[in-house]
DNA sequence: GTAGGGTTAG
């Protein structure tokens, strides 16, 4: 049987080959680098195919054979690879070999390190720079703005400017993202006057960058007529502009000039469906968030995570939970916003155990940090949630640094928000005291409602004195302080407050709601009388109001801030945009169907009562989304537990 | 060698 054992032992013996196979194969690769004799141009072939490994080693080989031309294919290969450990030998190489690069290959080092994330190094071979041009200048702004140092890219562009040197269309296309936003339009406006009298303003990139810088200052106009004016269009300035719309929350116009756009032969891609898609969940339009969203699967536009992010969001913000988490469940990557849109979703809509289960895998996973914002959306979740003793643990966490960043005062308002929604009022208060940060007009008027709600006269009362102070414009501040001072019976501080408040001209914004019905979206406005079925809407409103009292409802006269008798302030309640959306939905709709309307703002507490009597008498589900939150309607009690 | 639009929160 010794031949059987030895055939079996030559049968195992391939691995054993194999093996040996890769370690010649790894001799002969020694034998490949370096060239011998050294051969400059085989550096070059190296770095083009891809082999920069060997060209780096070939390089020091080269020793002082080495030249621009070398050097240039090498910073290529490692700007293109995000070498950084390559590309600062061949940096070291230079120094080594006493050799003085040219403004060309210095430029190249500037990008090479912002690409490789090593902006300080960027700076420092910037500054040794003895001569520069237009390009090295442009490299090193652009470095500042793509990592957002607004300041330091327009302070190197103004020494540009006093050093002489002519800006192209890349160093204005460039400046200008850093202008948007940062630095309102005074010095945008500016850099427009320089780019007209450099003849840049027909140039498609700048042009972009112009209408956009505009659009991110909140000057839509001057933004569309930059737009019009240019002789060519892409899908970049499309998108610029239709993004500026929906950024400025002007929605309808969005849509209305996206259409319009489609129309005259624009191709969209994933940015412009992004966009779109913004404005589609501000208006709450699920039907036609739904055909978008269709349209990309149809046409196989590429889904990258941006418009996955965007699906999520705008699911969500229309209502559709089960679709965003859908959406959320079946993406290949997801970024830190996929995370924190679903997070936020789940707490608009009041779901505390959604968000800290999700928060929980987020963790597990272990793949994509928390930020900023993912502890925004899972402090306000265990507030609306009622889950606050979770709540406060992550806060603790945050405290802690458990990553890496501290609470910002947005952190500590959701605390306050928490404790003053739990009854923890003196708590929420202490807690306030003890902020590293003075309390903002936000925070107190969260601790103010909570206080009415939880009728803490006394804690109230400061509170509400210091609101006045800090924030004598808000109309909302006083109507619940009088509110809390009506319930305890104090009749005259009522008076006092209420006479304070027409003493202070107080403003609120005009009121909106909306509804979507076989995808057309009707709006309603308090004081305007443009929908077609106004009259009749009224009428059915009064019918509802009476019908509704019946069954218990009172109207809560509260609610209405003029001074006028108690009949009108009824009338002035029944035209409440809500009440006239709502009663559109249910008239609308076919019986049973649930009902979803939209408010700008926040809703009242009487039309929040009146949703409460449509879902009871009507047996409807009514969702109803204002400026803050969902509230999810169902036989007359609401998921906000009435504290919004 | 240098360039434009985008997603969460407020």
């Amino acid at each position: 049987m010794k031949w059987l054992q030895k055939i079996k032992r030559q049968m195992r013996r391939p691995k054993k080959q194999s093996r040996a196979f890769s370690s010649l194969t790894f001799t002969q690769q020694q034998l490949t680098v370096p060239s011998f004799p050294p051969n400059p141009q085989n550096l070059k072939t190296l770095c083009s195919n891809g082999q920069l490994t060997k060209a780096l080693i070939e390089m020091a080989t080269l020793g002082l054979e080495m030249r621009f031309e070398e050097y240039d294919a090498l910073l290529n290969a490692c700007v293109n690879q995000r070498t950084l450990r390559g590309g600062q030998r061949v940096h070291a190489h230079m120094i080594k070999t006493c050799y003085r690069p040219p403004v060309y290959l210095r430029t190249r080092l500037i990008v090479f390190y912002n690409k490789c994330e090593c902006l300080s190094d960027a700076r420092k071979m910037f500054d040794e720079m003895r001569e520069r041009n237009v390009v090295s200048w442009t490299a090193m702004i652009s470095a500042y703005s793509q990592k957002a140092h607004s300041f330091e890219a327009l302070n190197l562009f103004i020494r540009m400017l006093r050093s002489d040197t002519e800006p192209n269309e890349f160093t204005f296309a460039t400046v200008l993202t850093s202008c948007a936003g940062a630095f309102g339009f005074e010095l945008g406006k500016q850099i427009h006057s320089l780019i007209i009298k450099s003849n840049f303003e027909s140039h498609i990139y700048v042009g972009s960058s112009l209408l956009d810088m505009y659009a991110k200052a909140g000057r839509i106009h001057e933004a569309r007529g930059v737009f019009e004016c240019l002789p060519e269009r892409d899908v970049v300035s499309c998108t610029a502009i239709i993004s500026g719309y929906a950024q400025l929350g002007l929605d309808e116009e969005a849509i209305e000039l996206f259409r319009k756009l489609q129309v005259e032969g624009m191709i969209s891609n994933y940015v412009t469906y992004a966009s779109v898609l913004t404005a589609l969940s501000g208006l709450a339009a699920l039907g036609h968030g739904k055909q978008v969203h269709s349209h990309v699967l149809r046409f196989e536009i590429p889904s990258y995570v941006v418009l996955q992010n965007s699906l999520i969001d705008m699911y969500s913000k229309c209502g559709s939970l089960t679709f965003s988490r859908r959406v959320f469940d079946n993406m290949s990557e997801r970024t830190v916003i996929s995370w924190n849109a679903m997070l936020v979703g789940y707490s608009k809509h009041g779901m505390g155990r959604e968000v800290v289960e999700l928060f929980n895998l987020m963790r597990e996973e272990n793949k994509v940090k928390p930020d900023s914002v993912t502890y925004l959306a899972v402090l306000s979740g265990c507030s609306h949630g009622g889950m606050e003793d979770r709540g406060l643990e992550v806060f603790h966490e945050m405290v802690d640094c458990k990553d890496g960043f501290e609470p910002e005062i947005e952190h500590y308002g959701c605390v306050v928000d928490m404790l003053g929604r739990a009854g923890r009022v003196g708590e929420a208060l202490e807690f306030i005291k003890k902020m590293p940060f003075e309390p903002t007009a936000a925070i107190l008027g969260s601790l103010l409602g909570a206080c009415r709600v939880h009728s803490n006269v006394d804690i109230g009362e400061f509170v509400g004195q210091r609101l006045m102070e800090i924030e004598p414009e808000n109309a909302g501040n006083y109507v619940i302080l009088s509110n809390l001072y009506a319930s305890a019976g104090r009749w005259e501080d009522v008076t006092r407050v209420r006479e304070l408040m027409k003493e202070k001209a107080v403003t609120k914004d005009p009121g909106r709601s909306w509804i979507e019905l076989d995808q057309i979206l009707h709006t309603f406005h308090a004081s305007d009388r443009s929908h077609p079925m106004r009259e009749e809407l009224s009428a059915k409103v009064k019918q509802l109001s009476v019908k509704f009292k019946e069954a218990g409802y009172v109207p809560d006269m509260s609610c209405v801030l003029y001074d006028v008798d108690e009949e009108q302030k009824e009338k002035v309640l029944l035209g409440h945009s809500e009440k006239l959306a709502l009663t559109f939905g249910l008239i609308g709709t076919p019986e049973g169907a649930p009902i979803r309307v939209i408010k700008n703002l926040r809703i009242c507490v009487d039309c929040h009562n009146f949703a409460k009597f449509v879902s009871k008498v009507y047996g409807r589900k009514v969702s109803l989304r204002d400026k803050n939150r969902f509230h999810h309607i169902v036989e007359g009690t609401c998921s906000c537990g009435d504290y919004w």
